[in-house]
DNA sequence: TTTTTATATAATAATGATTATTGGAAAACT
DNA sequence: AGTTTTCCAATAATCATTATTATATAAAAA
């Protein structure tokens, strides 16, 4: 895999020791952050760090395609590093987001539905995940 | 169709006409409102009903599942009179929302994936919409 | 390496959606 | 009618996100 700063670079993102750091967070622990998330974890090597600059790098970053944002919860967007396609569970217990890997069927994957012209789908599942089943 | 108030009664909810008022828009107007639009087309019935209200009603006709609250929006959420499952596009030019009708594979089907029990499904579509294709 | 220049950051403040509170009004029950 | 319960309006409060701005810093130029 390449370095994290060489992706910065070869997207023309100037590189700063905030946005590596944002970035490897999501690059190497591949879950899902909130913000205040991504802000508590980078504050530990950047103390001085402040919520509104992940906002900017994480808007940043999904400007160049290299983060997404997941709406799957009500009240607070998620983030993650891109991947390929995939969709999201989101467990009515704990509250946990898990990626899901699924095959998606023919009428799902057209680019085109009554009439309307399609760039992206989003599958997202509510229920229980295994974790929190028979508790 | 049975009448609204009737509903409201069947469901165990106590009927005021502010009640009524919102529950009678979401399921005459089959579109989606955001909490603000249904705020704005009440008043016009009912001058004095506050903000507050009509998201205490809201959330009162989804517990009761009467109604359902879509997230498509990044920004904020729009509501619905309960329909049969469906699925929504969001057109990213004139930010309108779209129902989408269309008969799901097997596998979104089941209602066991990964490991994880699911009790929903939801499809997303981003893209044009047909009113804006071609401007 | 130093200087330059543009951009990024920190530290607020501001905004906008949603939720909590509270006192008083209306409905249901006795 | 009197009592109890629930509802509602009118804030105020909260929480996520965005805008602002003065200072700091990375990359480019000298």
């Amino acid at each position: 895999m390449k370095k994290a700063a060489t992706v910065l670079k070869s997207n023309s993102i100037r590189v700063t020791p905030q946005r590596l750091g944002v970035y490897k967070l999501l690059r190497e622990e591949k879950r899902h952050f909130s913000a205040e998330e991504v802000y508590a974890k980078v504050k530990n090597h950047f103390p001085a760090i402040s919520l509104a600059t992940v906002y900017s790098i994480l808007e940043l970053l999904k400007e160049k395609d290299l983060a997404s944002e997941v709406r799957i919860n009500l009240d607070k967007a998620s983030f993650e590093a891109k991947k390929n396609e995939h969709h999201h569970f989101l467990c009515k217990k704990c509250g946990e987001i898990f990626d899901i890997h699924i095959e998606l069927c023919p009428t799902l994957k057209r680019r085109e539905t009554q009439g309307h012209s399609i760039d992206k789908f989003q599958g997202y599942f509510y229920g229980v995940c295994k974790n929190c089943r028979g508790k």
